[in-house]
Parts: structure tokens; sequence; C-alpha cells
DNA sequence: CTAACAGTGGAACGGATCGTTCCGCTCTGC
DNA sequence: GCAGAGCGGAACGATCCGTTCCACTGTTAG
């Protein structure tokens, strides 16, 4: 193998190397399933020893931070992205798909309260609702989301997608698909509808998880 | 106060009567706000003693069990109540508030894998399914219920509103309330809405939280 | 060729949690 | 007044889990 600084690399440094992806995407499976799995359950899923988790992270914490800046991240990227489709209800409803597949939801709220965020994460989140409002917005512009639904509607929105969860990971996308379906059934604006009943959901009322847990 | 076997007692009897009450409310409480709760949580809370407890059952699972059992028959009662109105519709969504705003799913799926279950359960389980299915099968009847819609679309539709959770019990009622509002929206027929996608959920699919917890 | 060392596996440790038991006390019912 | 039902809560033992530590291995610089 080469020894010089090029970029393929053999031996120890490039086993080192490949572990960073694999201990990553390790956790990202074993908490998806379960946020409050021990460190132990990465480490044999990766294939690793603990050694070599400890080496790159501090501890538990710093770990899942990184996986829930991660998931934040990935989630203001799919906003991004979405931002770009020129069909206002398009927009909003690929959106909603591609987070909804990744499990961003898991990712972020669910593993929220484990550890102290980061300012830089305060600000993400920020960004998060402020694009998710501009989605939001141009959905109700596009006439086809009903007028009383309300951003952190897609708070529970996202909560009701998650929660469906059975043994086979393909099979729970396709559950979470049809529930998402439903979902958008019911916020679709028909003539003449029920308004959606008690006070919608505002603002701080899902920041109780990131507090940090008692 | 009487001491003859009359109904009411006094002093440490009528006491030991009221914890009887006091200690399942109390568990009810607890478990609902966290599954895996410590059994210490639940005497705190009903402000009793770890021997009150282990006086009326014989251990955690066996609370745990009473607990899911009655949650069943509160699922059972719901439906059975709800199948005497008149109008089918009615019928359907009547009985999904009534079980949404009790927590039924929560005292009967998420507290499932926790203990093993009697056979008493498991007929009532089964009668549970007959009674949603004939609830469904009216609202089919009724032409409001969008004809792609299955039994276990239930399941999903109830795991969606349990998983709205905030510190207040009250907000939370309220939030599932709309929840559920969207959700039975977005199973109403519509003259010309996309199916529902993917295979519907399946007999038992959802039985897997059932099975004992490795 | 070899000395230093980055990288690692996994045993071991210490703290925390929790179910259950047990003992001593109180107050009732006869 | 006495036997005992009922109870409070400390104490115990079993897990579980995060973290540390050490011996070992293959690599790489010189």
């Amino acid at each position: 193998m080469s020894t010089t600084s090029g970029k393929t690399l053999g031996g120890r440094r490039a086993q080192a190397a490949r572990n960073d992806e694999v201990i990553l995407e390790a956790a990202r499976a074993v908490f998806l399933d379960d946020p409050k799995a021990p460190i132990a359950a990465v480490a044999e899923r990766a294939g690793v020893g603990i050694s070599a988790l400890y080496r790159r992270y501090a501890g538990k914490e710093d770990l899942l931070r990184q996986l829930c800046h991660d998931g934040l991240r990935r989630y203001v990227a799919e906003a991004e992205t979405a931002l770009d489709e020129p069909d206002d209800w398009a927009a909003f409803t690929n959106f909603l798909t591609r987070v909804v597949d990744a499990d961003v939801h898991s990712l972020t709220v669910h593993l929220a309260g484990t550890f102290t965020p980061t300012e830089e994460m305060g600000r993400d989140a920020m960004r998060a609702g402020e694009l998710a409002t501009a989605l939001v917005d141009r959905a109700h512009a596009s006439g086809r989301l009903r007028p009383d639904a309300v951003v952190h509607d897609l708070g529970l929105l996202l909560e009701a997608c998650a929660a469906v969860r059975v043994p086979d990971p393909e099979r729970t996308r396709q559950l979470r698909r049809r529930q998402l379906a439903v979902l958008l059934a019911g916020l679709s604006s028909v003539p003449d509808a029920d308004p959606l009943p008690g006070p919608p959901p505002a603002a701080g009322e899902f920041d109780w998880r990131w507090r940090r847990r008692e």
C-alpha cells in the first residue's frame, strides 16, 4: 500500500479512517432504535472495541450531541433543497417525505435532553424553524394547505410518523409513508371542513425536550 | 365509626380500602407518564410506603399486568358503548375520541412486553379486535370513511395520538384532540383522493410489542 | 532493522438504579 | 389490654452502564 500522504492509505491508518464512518453509522442505527441504548451496543454493532469509540468521542454525551447535530443539519439541508422546488405544495410534501424517510425526528427530538446542546445547535435549530415557516407559508399560499394549520403542527405530524415502529426498517418506512399520507390528506384544505380544535400548538411547547432531563 | 360489617368502615380498615384506589390511581398516572418508572415512584405518588404496594401485588409485573388489563377492558367497554350510537360515523369518531382522551393506548400497547399476559387478556384482546372491526365496518357503511382505510389503520392512528406529549396533561389532551381531528379528516372519504400508499397495516404487525422483551 | 507509538480489544471498576425483603412500629378490633 | 393487620422505609443484592486502564499488534519514521 502507499505510505506517502496520498489519498489512499493502507493498513492501520486506513482501518482507522474507515472506523470513523463505521462507528457513526452504527451509532445512528443503534440510537435510532433505542435512544438510551448502552454505548457497548454501538461498539458491538460497529464490530469494534469500546476503545475505538472513546478514542473519537470524549464520552457518550459527545457522541449523542454529534449525532443529534447531524440530524439537525440534515433537516436544514432537506428544507433548503425543498425550497428550490417551484411548486409550493410539492415543496412542502417532498420536504416532509424526505424528513420522515430519513427518520430525522428520532435523531433530533428523541435524543434531546440527553446532552447539553451547543450554541451552534441553537442557531441551527432557529434556522430550521425559519425554513419550516417558509415552507408552510408557501404551502398556505398554494391554497392546498388548510388555513388553520400552523407551523408547529409539523411537530405533531413528525412525532406521529416517528411513532410508527415495526421490527423491519423497510416496512417501518412504508407504514410511515401511509401515516404521512393520511396526515397530509387531513391537512389539505377542503371546502367546508370543521376547523381544527383547541389552541394550535405554539412555539415553546415542544422545547421541553431540549431542557436537560431532571 | 361503625365496627360491624356494615358498608362504611372506620380507622385502619377504611384507610386500607382507600389505599387500594389511591395506589391504582397513582400507578396509572406514573406508568402512563413513563412505562418503566420504578415502583418506588408509584408509592411516593400515592403517598404510601412500598409495603402498602407489596401487600396488594406480588410484584411489579403483577401491577403492570393488572393496569394493562384494566386498559384493555376500558377499550372494550368504550367500543361497546360506541356501538350503541345509531349514527355510524359518530359511533366511530366518538369511540376514538374517548379512547384517545383516556389514554388507553399508553396503558395497553406501551405496557405490553413488560409482563407475561394471561389467557383472559388474550381473549379480551381478541374481542377488542372484533369490536373495532365492527366499528370500522359501520364507518365504511356510512360512506364517510375512505374505502382504502382498514381496521389496523386504527393502530397507527392511536399510536400517533399517544405520541403527543407535553408536560401538562390537560394540554396534552387538547393537542391529541387536534391530532385526532387531522387524522380523521385524512381518513374521511373525499371525491378523488390519491389512494393510501403501501400495503395496508396487517393483523400481526403490531403484535410484536406483546412478545416478551428479549 | 528496530524503537516508538497510534490504534485497538476488552476486562475490570465504581457508581447508580431498582425490585424485593425485612424489621420495627402503630393503631385497631375484639 | 393484647394479637395482629397494615404500614413505612432502610437495607440488600442483582443488574446495568459509562469510563478507565492495560496489554498487545501492526505500522512507520529513521
